[in-house]
This record gives structure tokens, C-alpha cells and sequence, in this order.
DNA sequence: CGGCGGATTGAATTTTCTCAAGCCTCGTGG
DNA sequence: CCACGAGGCTTGAGAAAATTCAATCCGCCG
């Protein structure tokens, strides 16, 4: 609705997106000045989440996508009986909602994991910007892309076997993706319980705790409640394998 | 290069993907005559595969899209160490390479399953016309959005703790999409070995043969080499669950 | 301080894997 | 057209891994 016209004067203010500390991951793209304003006002900010809240809920009708600020979140899909079934873990940076765009409804429930904040993208709204910005909509593209990519490495994770591999690669994925988000050297904070993880990794949550402690017994990691710090970072590399 | 004015006289030729028997799998979009003519100029047909070749290696530059018109694929991931391991298997109507856009290189190897045909739909052309046409651009973000919904289910068939369930999931799953493109009802056919199922689902191939016979001992389905029928639909569903 | 959800640990049981032997099927070449 | 071979599939038995059930234990929040 707010044509370029209006959005001129804001050139040289900076846009809260602009000034987002995870603009990088969230939307890399290399949107000038004036193109980042108009992505500012498309953005509906900002949801606060407590821990254990729903952003949505199976079914809810698709407004658009969210951009994790802080925080971290967990998906659980529905079976067709009910069971619940962890399909992923998200933290700052990371957009959810991606899998709602084709069918406009939710497919699965997303519960915050601690305090969380998101901003909302309408999808229609960006979706008109993407045909004034094809850079923005290529930027789309590749990061549905990149999330299928994700996926697929999950489904890797998965595919293996054994349990203590599972594991192995899951902490490591973990361990990767909170670096690259300025998280401690060495240092995994699990946002979820060894429960959530059971459930994504196809395993009791007692093979789970199992395997953490028999883990550090190898003197791999150390393990302080939820906070895992890794001493031996080949050696998971190789369990991994 | 081909402008809107040259393919103008086309209009009314039956264009080949107009024809082409998978097109509402493939691009479920609602083009008009003239709009299936630029898709048309675009798309290069056809590649022959016979059994064992491979589409794509991991590594290979990515150039676009491949539309599966028959036969049928698997993708295999390969781990830092070098196992390989099943992403997932593809069908006639089924787009491939989606995972590659972001990185512009394919992060798997695509390897025909049967004597199979592809068409090539080159990414930047893609693009380019999806500039022109918003409805196209609109439809290949849902078909990617489509891709991320398919992988996770996948997760959540993986995601189960037992192989019996797996395997429920999974013929399930394949039933569903071979009847959805016309095969027989009640009729599984295995496109891949019990091995790549197994890879797949991340079971021992004895594992899968056994509970496959196991299944047919409880007269859920009968099995003749690679085709299944289907006895008990919702014996099967209940394991599933 | 009490309680509750999460985590650990143990023991018995079940499931799955591994290794091994043999069979079946299909395609190739004589 | 048949024989042969290789790859795929089945089946068995023993070993290993994971699950289940149960009993605590811990740590955090009210």
C-alpha cells in the first residue's frame, strides 16, 4: 500500500531491520538503503513468547513467515493418530513457516523453547515487494532452497543406524549452528528437553540420556544439566561418521 | 532471448509441455496458452536415463530444475566420511534439484532407479520468466514450499522408533503417490532394493525383508519380488500410527 | 520448603543388527 | 535357447543395542 514515494525521506534513517542483529541470517541479501526501508514497514513487529507458548497451532491459517530474533523454537508435527513428532529445532536467525506457504494453513504446531521474540513477514506482502525487488524474491528462493538443504541433512542425521551416531551428529549440528549465532566456543546449550530430543532422533529419551553420560565418560564433553561442553571435537567428528 | 512477439504464433499450437501427461505434478500453475509456449521455449527436453546412470553427481554445477516424466530416482547424500546415505526417492511429475539453488552446486548424487526421463528447466530462465509472470513465480515458491511440507513427513516417518513403523509409513507413503499418478490400486511397485530402503529408513536390509515377509504373514499384503498388493489398508494405517 | 517435571540409573525384555549360508531372478553371453 | 553369474533377497542363530518399566535423584519455581 506505502508506494517508494512515501519511503524516500527514510533513506538515511536507520531501519529496525537494518539494524537487526540477525539481518545476515535472516534475510542475506544485499538490499540497499531504501529497499531495506520498505522491507522495515512490511514487517510486523514484534511477538514476545514465553516458554511454552504457541506461535501457531496445526491448522492455523498461514499469514506469513517469522523471523526468529531471540530464543529458539521446536515444530511438532501431528501423525494421523496423534502422536506428536518433533520435526526440528530453531533458533535466531532462522525464518519458520515455510512449509505453510503451498496449502495456507500451518501443518504442524511451533512452541517456544525459552523466551522468544519473532517478527512476522505477511507473505503476500513480501511476495508483492519480491516482484518490485527481484533481488529480494531471488533471496526467497534461495532460502527456501537452504532450507530444504537443511532438511536433507536432517534426513541424514536420521538415516543412520545407531543411536550414539545420532546423537553425535545432532550435538554437532547444534554445536555449528549456535557458533555461527556468537555462542561459546566448545559450549552446546540444549534449549529442549533430552525428552524433545528422543523424539526428533528416534530414540527413548533414556537412550538419549544414556548416551550423553556414556559420552562424557569418554571424556568427549562434559555435561552440567543443560549446558555441554565439548573437549574432543574429532572424536565426535568421527563418531558422527 | 526468444521474445513474447516471436512465440506469439504459437499460441494455438499444442505446446509440449501443454501435452506433457505429468504437467499438473510438475508446474500445477493455471498458464494460459501463451505463457505454457514461453515455458515451453524454455524447458530443454528430454534426457534418457537407463538404470544406474546418474543425473547428477554431488559437486556438479547446478543449471536448473529437473522434471521427472517417467521412470523413477533416488538421492543419495554422502557423509564426511564418505557413507553414502538414501535422501529420498522421486517419482514421475516430482521436481528434483531444489536443494542446489542456494549453493548453486547439487549437494547429492541423482541416480536413475529404472529407465527414466527428465526435463531440464534451467534456473535463470526460470526466474527471468517468473519476472514476467508473477503466477509462475508464485507457483514455483509454493512448489518449493511443497518440497520443505514432503521432507517433513519424511522426518516424521523417520522419526518413529520402530522399524515396523517405518515401513508402514513408508509403503504408505509410496502407495499414495504412485496411485496419484495413475498406477494400480492396492499395487506398491518397489522402484529400489530392499538395501536403499533400508538406507533409506535407517534399518538393516535384513530388517526389512524380514518385517516385509512378517507383513505378509499376517496377511497385510502379499509380496511377488519388487510389487506388493495391498490387503489391508487400515491394518497398515494402524501400524503406521 | 515442597512439589513437579526433568534427568539418571538399573535390570529385564524385546528389537535390531551382524554374520553367514543359501536361494531366487534377471540379464548376458555362449 | 539355455547356462551361468552376479546381485538381490530370504532365513537362521547369536550378539549387541535399544526399549520398557521402575525407582530415585536433582533442580528449579512458586
Amino acid at each position: 500500500m506505502t508506494g517508494p514515494a512515501g519511503s524516500l525521506k527514510l533513506i538515511h534513517v536507520k531501519s529496525a531491520c537494518e539494524q537487526c542483529r540477525v539481518r545476515e541470517l535472516c534475510l542475506p541479501t544485499s538490499l540497499d538503503g531504501m529497499q531495506l526501508n520498505l522491507m522495515d514497514q512490511l514487517v510486523k513487529r514484534i511477538k514476545h513468547l514465553k516458554k511454552g507458548d504457541y506461535l501457531y497451532h496445526t491448522g492455523d491459517e498461514f499469514k506469513g513467515l517469522y523471523a526468529i530474533q531471540s530464543g529458539a523454537l521446536k515444530t511438532m508435527g501431528l501423525t494421523a493418530e496423534g502422536r506428536e513428532q518433533v520435526t526440528g529445532f530453531h533458533m535466531g536467525g532462522e525464518l519458520v513457516g515455510m512449509d505453510a506457504v503451498d496449502i495456507n494453513k500451518h501443518p504442524c504446531n511451533a512452541i517456544a523453547l525459552e523466551s522468544t521474540e519473532v517478527c512476522l513477514l505477511p507473505f503476500d506482502k513480501l511476495e508483492e515487494l519480491g516482484q518490485q525487488i527481484p533481488k529480494l524474491m531471488h533471496e526467497l528462493t534461495r532460502i527456501m532452497s537452504r532450507e530444504i538443504l537443511r532438511e536433507e541433512n536432517t534426513l541424514i542425521m536420521l538415516g543412520s543406524t545407531s543411536a550414539e551416531q545420532r546423537l553425535a551428529r545432532f550435538l554437532l549440528n547444534l554445536y555449528k549452528r549456535q557458533l555461527a549465532r556468537g555462542g561459546d566456543e566448545n559450549v552446546v546449550k540444549l534449549q529442549m528437553t533430552r525428552q524433545d530430543i528422543g523424539n526428533y532422533l528416534g530414540l527413548a529419551f533414556e537412550t538419549v540420556s544414556r548416551h550423553l553420560n556414556h559420552l562424557q565418560d569418554d571424556g568427549l564433553l562434559t555435561i552440567d544439566n543443560r549446558k555441554l561442553t565439548l573437549l574432543n571435537h574429532s572424536a565426535l567428528g568421527a563418531l558422527a561418521n
